[in-house]
DNA sequence: AGTCTAATTGACCAGTTGGATAGTTATCTA
DNA sequence: TAGATAACTATCCAACTGGTCAATTAGACT
């Protein structure tokens, strides 16, 4: 999924310093920055308003750019919706086995969501767009396993265990998530409504809101 | 905020009849159906991606029209927003008061959201566009109340008189929206990822959430 | 040093889009 | 019936945007 990496770097030297040192003419520096600026357009726009210029000009480089290794705003944009998914979706896998107690389980995937969201906030909006604009179709194409699966399979469980109460799994999945993730997705708009002295998107906010969610998803879940 | 309503039915006539029969040439009909066109666009698209040239189509005029009656894009989705958001905010203007007990009064605020964000499903959609895209501009511009203050005030009175747990009420209020709001804005997916028999916009799966929401807010809030 | 590959640039293009404008016609009033 | 108002249409335009392409140049390898 990866691709080729270090092409650059086969020499003896460590290559490391290289291709820091190394500020422009360098395949996967210019990719990589590529790839960050489109991230923040895309979770600031969505693929339909997303600007190719803003995204050149965010990264330092010519628009020819972009269509020499991604050849399209569309393939750009899957790139950096992969890039940006793979490591949420792949890891929550291991969350899945039937093996675990499901209100550990419960517990652990909601502070995977949390900490990944906590660390790219851009991750919820773009989610937002893709499901809203493109109507999946992209996440669709990608192949990436449903959050929700993962989460409604656990509540099942938990639910015949008897340690979750009554409840329909599939909706709470995903109410569970939206308890997560909308903070992200309106935090721009908080900073102006909110008392001055909460920065919502400080990292001692995002820790309590990592701490409230989870509280608000768990009491509400048990039995 | 309304404007003129009936201007053109002045006549001796009852006017509702000739209002309907009337298939153009009526700048009620015809406003109102660009607005909920409109409605419709920017719900899928956003004030950026979302063309005129479709709103016109969709409610079966020129586009010439929309700047007729709205002069400009902007101030079209400016029209728009105020026209949802309105019913919402001022409707929960009522539930602020000091005398409410806390648990009924945010049992009855959860419920309104639920209720108006499920006859308008589109709702949610906007509102994340808003505060993304265009960081909330023309919401602060309307001059709305703040939803979460509603919600913030009644979670700090719960919490000291005791009914409702220890909690940040600023952030819960903000993860009490995610959990009823969230349904929407993933609704689309959901269809393809639910189980086939799960129509997630069905007024039975609507007033499922509703509850679903409602109990894991409760639960999840209560002493 | 010389050569080859590929990263990089800048000028350019065709289609789209918000918006303006001049003209047409239905309806209301006197 | 005549005129005035305003709803409505068709056409056009300038700015923007995704995308192309030929030319340039920095590094890698011999």
């Amino acid at each position: 999924m990866t691709g080729e990496l270090n092409r650059t770097m086969s020499s003896h030297i460590a290559g490391e310093l290289k291709t820091i040192a190394t500020h422009g003419r360098n395949r996967d520096v210019t990719r990589g920055a590529i790839l960050a600026a489109a991230e923040q357009e895309f979770a600031r726009h969505g693929l339909e308003a997303a600007r190719t210029e803003e995204i050149a000009k965010q990264s330092g480089v010519t628009k020819g750019m972009i269509y020499h290794y991604f050849g399209s705003k569309e393939k750009l944009y899957e790139s950096a919706l992969e890039q940006v998914l793979a490591p949420l979706l792949v890891s929550l896998q291991q969350f899945a086995t039937p093996e675990s107690e499901p209100g550990a389980a419960l517990k652990a995937v909601v502070e995977r969501i949390l900490q990944l969201t906590g660390e790219k906030p851009g991750v919820p909006a773009m989610l937002f767009f893709e499901v809203i604009q493109n109507r999946g179709a992209y996440y669709t194409k990608a192949g990436f396993p449903s959050l929700y699966h993962v989460l409604a399979t656990i509540l099942k469980r938990g639910q015949k265990k008897g340690v979750f109460r009554r409840l329909d799994a599939w909706h709470t999945a995903v109410n569970i998530v939206g308890a997560c993730c909308f903070y992200y997705c309106t935090a721009q708009r908080l900073q102006s409504v909110w008392p001055g002295d909460r920065k919502p998107l400080s990292t001692e906010m995002i820790e309590r809101h990592s701490e409230e969610a989870l509280s608000l998803i768990m009491r509400g879940v048990l039995a």
